[in-house]
RNA sequence: GGGGAAUUAGCUCAUCUGGUAGAGCGCAAGCAUGGCAUGUUUGAGGUGGUCGGUUCGAGUCCGAUAUUCUCCA
């Protein structure tokens, strides 16, 4: 029986053969790509070639792709683990032709492949066509039907519709019918009952694609009309999982060889066997989460077994997810692409915890054995094995806190629920996990244990109420573009030129909510459009007579577009495009500085260090990397030092554009994980034994240029990421000016003390002690006050009484004479009235003799007084103060209190 | 991009509707035991993230801002 890696070995042997450039997978998270986050098939790395954006390289081309999905047809994240061939993360085997050959090619290569080298029996064969569509127009795939007919009996020539056998890259863009290829995995007298033919495309979990064919021909636009694409292509893809259970003859994707040893280490750890399901003996579960659940019966031990199961396939899934999208520069965050990560990690710790018992953090540790067995095909991972873990180990101790809290919120919750009320609001359940990520599953099973349940409709309403808020902010609407030239590729100019004369050659209208802009396409450009960190240029389009502003310039597959919110009148015109000089240099300047950093941190730290973001503009410059520690204030001012050489040595830039990718690695240059980079790339040496860099940016033509650069801070962006940002130039001239300036200001401020910092700790000092002198001497005259007072009280019946003027410092002091009286004379009732800073007040105190039995309330009292300031007041029963603006009132209120109490 | 929440002592967190800022741990000192673990008593430690507003009075209400958490897209 063939291993995995040697089923993936012979896909691309067997193509590398037919003539195709054997490339590898492109990292799973996407960069410039508004449209997308990450690669989720194994065409859309080459989306740029199929929207004519970049020229083709290689007409023909094979590889495996690391795949990523969370949501489509049938791959809800929930669903992943509870059936037994849904991933989030899968690898697609491709064969391309860009503009070479077509359905002939494809589908007899695709047939020698399955039956005369995988040995795929041809009666568990079907294939299907595209039955054309009336509505669209189209007819029938009868080229591709005819030439399976060479290879396939009719009867196993399935005719397809629109929604199964017409692929389309998304609402706009290239497509085309395809030919899908499914097999019958059933065993033989399960075939005999039902003919396979009736099972295709029906969801039967043994009746499955394996791979389409996809015959590019059209290009949707934005009306949703069909145009005929000039060149044709075929993109195929092959799910390597499933292709592996076939040819393994295994029932479920997760029984093969590339699932099995992550299953058998959590098997391991948890104690329960994998795979038991049906036939476990009912005291065979060992799971305390399940038996706190209540479930204790026979059947629902059988059940407990099946859930056992599906955790140890989302973990054995989602490790995998997790552990490449890190290692591909994607870091668990809490927006976009980094919270799709968190998700499927913490949905991943979810089920260890719920239904294994898993309570300490156990991901982190498969990352070892992923990285080992994908070493081969995808070394990243195990190149940067101890980072992965250890930010999946930060990740999973970062969610059980969550948990925790969200455990102390729900029981508080419970503790209020009315007694008898046996339903929780759907509402606060909502709450618990919008607000404090409390998954609501797990807010269901600590209910059921206490015999409540939550209002699930209500939960409903509101998340749906979240849903449409999101999708109302988000709506953007894109237009076609007009195409006002034909070109190849915008030609780039910007490392030479900051202007040219330029043509528009496409443009298009985007409508997103509050704004309208534009987005134009030139035939050459000396803009920089965003990329590699460095943010987009701005700048100016003129002609003769208009002038407009280009606010942005971003890539998007690897487009060039600018943006601006006008079209010129005249959209035929030559122009000047103008790049806002300033800008850039400051810009390039950061750029520059950053390499040198780079440079100085790996000498300074160590070689674990890899670049890990980067964010370069005018302002300052922005640099994560991988490190376990904080970087100390030494090394900091160590790799300032060094930069600080370097800028002084004044080293001319050396730029390599176009050389060789593998004759840059063996120089020694460095490239990045999670950068997509094409065989020819760009090469940025600030001396050769210093820093050598793969990088599309703008550089200083010799790093004298950048003046000037300063470390501003050095913080922490997750477990073993610091970030480091600077400023250079002027912006790093300007910040030590101000800093001198305000530390002029200072000395002036303390008439030119010598010792600056010495003279401020000594006014500290001096400051704290005389606070704290007031605060005796308030004391003092407080404990005056109230010792001539507390003779005063005039007795009555059962309480004592003082109604009184005094006089006193604070408010503070006010406050406690009153309550210091309280105190000190049982059984009393005080009213104070002071006037403080022009302002009069009220305080009243009853012992809590008095409150107890309800003869007096502070409260009470007050509220009858208040008026007579022209204030308001208010407190608690023993005590209770009031504000006022009148202080002529003051005597009728002390005339009210006495009214009251006597 | 859009919602929600949090920010209070060195740490973890209380403070019900605006009206006396607290607890546990940690820290310091004293006492108890031959010493330690420990027990016990006392004490220090707070511009309540920052800025503004409402109010007689704001940790509490409102607005802005920063940071963090969280959900949706």
């Amino acid at each position: 029986m063939m291993t995995a890696n040697e089923i993936r070995k012979t896909f691309l042997d067997f193509f590398a053969e037919k003539q195709h450039q054997i490339v590898p997978s492109a990292p799973i998270v996407v960069k410039n790509d508004p449209t997308l986050m990450f690669i989720n098939s194994g065409m859309a790395p080459f989306k740029d070639i199929f929207l004519g954006n970049s020229p083709i390289k290689y007409p023909r081309i094979a590889d495996t792709q690391k795949c990523l999905r969370v949501s489509g047809k049938h791959n809800d994240l929930e669903e992943v683990g509870i059936d037994t061939y849904h991933h989030t993360m899968f690898e697609m085997l491709g064969n391309w032709s860009f503009g070479d050959y077509f359905k002939k090619e494809a589908i007899a290569w695709s047939w020698e492949l399955l039956t005369g080298i995988y040995k795929i029996p041809v009666d568990r064969i079907y294939v299907t066509v595209f039955e054309g569509d009336a509505k669209e127009n189209l007819p029938f795939d009868e080229e591709a039907y005819q030439y399976w007919k060479q290879y396939v009996a009719e009867d196993r020539i399935l005719r397809g519709n629109k929604k199964d056998n017409f692929w389309e890259m998304g609402d706009q863009g290239p497509c085309g019918p395809c030919s899908e290829i499914h097999v019958d995995c059933r065993p033989d007298d399960e075939r005999k009952l039902i003919e396979g033919a009736t099972l295709v495309n029906n969801d039967d979990p043994q009746v499955i694609e394996i791979w389409n064919n996809v015959f590019m021909q059209y290009n949707r636009l934005a009306d949703g009309s069909l145009q005929p694409l000039p060149a044709r292509h075929v993109d195929t893809g092959m799910g390597f999982e499933r292709l592996v259970r076939v040819l393994q003859q295994k029932t479920s994707n997760y029984d093969t060889d590339i699932f099995q040893p992550i299953i058998q280490q959590v098997s391991a750890w948890s104690k329960i066997n994998y795979g038991d399901f049906a036939s476990v003996p009912a005291h065979a579960s060992d799971n305390s989460a399940m038996r706190e659940a209540g479930g204790n019966s026979p059947s629902q031990n059988a059940d407990a077994s099946e859930k056992t199961d599906i955790a140890m396939r989302v973990i054995a899934d989602h490790i995998r997810t997790i552990s490449f999208a890190i290692a591909d520069g994607q870091l668990p965050g809490n927006v976009k692409a980094g919270y799709v990560i968190r998700r499927i990690l913490r949905r991943a710790v979810r089920y260890g915890f719920q239904f294994l018992d898993f309570k300490k953090p156990f991901l982190c540790n498969l990352v070892p054995i992923l990285a080992n067995q994908f070493e081969a095909v995808f070394p990243e991972l195990k190149k940067q094995e101890d980072f992965v873990a250890k930010v999946i180990l930060e990740e999973e101790n970062a969610f059980l806190k969550t948990l925790e809290i969200g455990l102390r919120k729900l029981d508080d919750v419970i503790k209020n629920n009315p007694s008898g009320s046996k339903e929780i609001s759907g509402n606060i359940a909502f709450e618990l996990y919008d607000t404090f990520g409390f998954p609501l599953d797990l807010t269901q099973l600590i209910l059921r244990e206490r015999g409540l349940h939550i209002n699930q409709k209500e939960f409903d309403v509101a998340m749906e109420a979240q849903k449409n808020r999101a999708r109302n902010a988000t709506a953007i609407d894109t237009e076609d573009w007009v195409v006002l030239r034909e070109i190849d590729a915008t030609q780039f100019v910007g490392y030479d030129m900051l202007e040219c004369e330029a043509q528009i050659v496409k443009y298009r209208k985007v409508k997103a909510k509050n704004k309208e802009y534009y987005q134009l396409v030139f035939d050459r450009t000396p803009f920089y459009a965003e990329s590699g960190g460095q943010v987009g240029d701005t700048g100016v389009l003129v002609s003769d007579t208009e002038l407009i502003k280009i606010t942005d310039t971003k890539k998007e597959n690897n487009l060039p577009v600018h943006i601006s919110d006008h079209l010129p009148n005249n959209i035929q015109d030559s122009f000047i495009a103008r790049v806002d000089a300033s800008k850039r240099k400051a810009i390039t300047s950061n750029h520059s500085a950053t390499h040198l950093i780079h440079a100085a941190l790996k000498e300074v730290l160590g070689a674990h260090v890899n670049q890990k973001g980067s964010l370069v503009n005018d302002e300052y410059l922005r640099f994560d990397i991988s490190h376990f520690q904080k970087v100390s204030d030494e090394e900091l001012r160590k790799v300032e030092q060094i930069v600080s050489d370097k800028i002084r040595a004044n080293i001319a830039l050396e730029e390599l554009r176009s050389i060789p990718i593998e004759d840059a690695k063996s120089m020694g240059a460095t490239a990045l994980f999670g950068e997509k980079y094409g065989d020819h790339v760009r090469v940025i040496i600030f001396d050769k034994d210093y820093s050598m860099e793969l990088c599309g940016g703008t550089h200083v033509p010799a790093t004298g240029q950048i003046g000037l650069c300063k470390i501003t801070s050095e913080s922490a962006v997750a477990a073993g990421v610091r970030r480091i940002e600077a400023i250079t130039s002027d912006k790093a001239i300007q910040y030590y000016e101000e800093k001198a300036k305000a530390f002029d200001e200072v000395k002036l401020a303390l008439n030119n003390a010598k010792d600056v910092l010495k003279n401020i700790n000594d006014l500290k000092d001096e400051n704290s002690q005389l606070k704290k002198r007031i605060e005796k001497y308030e004391e003092e005259k407080v404990n005056t006050i109230s010792n001539t007072l507390k003779t005063n009280y005039t007795a009555k019946s059962g309480y004592h009484f003082l109604v009184q003027r005094v006089s006193v410092p604070s408010a503070d002091a006010f406050k406690n004479l009153t309550l210091s009286l309280k105190q000190q004379v049982n059984n009393s009732v005080t009213v104070l009235v002071s006037v403080i800073d022009n302002k009069p007040m009220i305080n009243v105190a009853v012992t809590d003799d008095l409150v107890a039995s309800k003869t007096f309330l502070a409260g009470n009292i007050i509220k009858e007084l208040a008026p007579f300031i022209k204030g308001g007041g208010g407190g608690q029963p023993g005590y209770a103060s009031a504000g006022g603006s009148d202080v002529n009132g003051v005597d009728g209120a002390l005339n009210k209190a006495l009214e009251i109490l006597n």
